[in-house]
DNA sequence: ATGCTTTTTGACCATAAGGTAAAAGAAATA
DNA sequence: TATTTCTTTTACCTTATGGTCAAAAAGCAT
């Protein structure tokens, strides 16, 4: 009865192996999510686009809600992310203008993500309820509290800062979300660098255009 | 052999009964269809909301996709009326603000409506796609050239049509799609009058302000 | 090569889901 | 009330789906 070494395993404790495959299940796995939602997404086709069986796909993710919270974990850092950075002492048009196209420019590169998540809102936030009530909670909080010195400054036109970023968010989540959509009325195929320029411009002119304040 | 009439019918061809039914499916079909999406929706549930076995909701819809298609129907009705009031002639503060008003009390009383569309367009408009690229797209091209005639007589500020629209369209949906964030973040219960007010000027003050020219 | 661990597979299983068919049951007209 | 039309139910059928299990195959350290 000899012991062996336990085979060789990365930093996060994952052998090469399963860093590989868990990755690319969970790939496979945001883009069914974000078509389908949910209910709408079936094992066996993410599986079949991990090009996994779907047994093969269980050994790691052993059933499909764990699967769907971990693509869900792996979306929330691309969403929580670019709003942490608003600095209260730094100047609001430039931070402002930077947070759109910031959110924009995730929304672009990862459009997956952010249509999980929008679908997962759609459903009632059943699994994200805690996160929304707790952490994405206090971060606006704290966002809001931002902004608030920003009007009481005079460096920003009272709005309801909360509704500011409602907007911001909408706004930028749209043309993930509804990319079909703006394409198809647009009337133009998929969106490139130059289209995605105009677009953060003109988002960005209505909305500073919006709240900065108004010179007499 | 005696021949009978065939029984009363009302106006759109349609017995009382049918009447009655066929609005029960639909009614149950937008709320788990909102929920769920196409795929995640299961015909069972929808008969169960509306209190009727499965097989006799077949016997008014045949299969699923003609009860989606049914309910995208009665949906879209909701979605393209308001956008067709914008009157060039009329002044685009007073044109705009109602229109926003309007988008967003629809958002507000059929959050269904517009989640149903939200889960479409999610998964790619395999239904509306035609719709988007013909009447949605013609529709909006119009009054993207009403914009520009207020633009170009100086009465609202150069900014891209299509994007405003796609701002308004955003935000305005946005509180009835994300309506768990937004009372999760918000920190509210249901939203009220008083809050919805709220919301609405917020959201006019933004754009209008952002796409009024300004005063030097 | 050996012995152990990790990965993959194929064959299943139970349940859910979309849908059908035929017959029973109500409504409406005559 | 009789007859016809319209509605609802019961009993199924087929396929899809989430998930399990045991055994085979592949990797890895010695």
């Amino acid at each position: 009865m000899k012991t062996v070494e336990p085979q060789s395993r990365q930093a996060n404790g994952k052998t090469r192996i399963q860093a590989l495959n868990e990755s690319r299940i969970i790939t496979a796995a945001e883009t069914v999510f974000a078509e389908h939602g949910f209910r709408g997404a079936t094992v066996d086709e993410i599986a079949k686009r991990a090009e996994m069986s779907k047994p093969n796909l269980l050994y790691y993710f052993k059933n499909k809600k764990t699967l769907y919270r971990a693509v869900l974990d792996h979306t929330l850092n691309f969403w929580l992310e670019p709003l942490a950075e608003l600095d209260a002492d730094k100047d609001p048009e430039s931070e402002i203008r930077r947070y759109i196209a910031h959110k924009l420019e995730a929304s672009w590169k990862n459009p997956r993500a952010s249509r999980i998540f929008a679908s997962e809102m759609l459903r009632g936030a059943p699994v994200l309820n805690s996160y929304l009530r707790g952490d994405l909670k206090s971060l606006v909080a704290d966002k809001c509290a931002v902004i608030e010195q920003w009007i009481a400054a005079g460096k920003l036109a009272p709005i309801d800062p909360i509704h500011l970023i409602f907007m911001i968010w909408a706004t930028t989540q749209h043309y993930a979300d509804f990319d079909i959509q703006v394409k198809a009325v647009w009337g133009k195929g998929a969106l490139n660098k130059k289209e995605f320029d105009r677009i953060e411009d003109a988002v960005s002119a209505v909305i500073l255009h919006g709240i900065l304040p108004r010179k007499h």
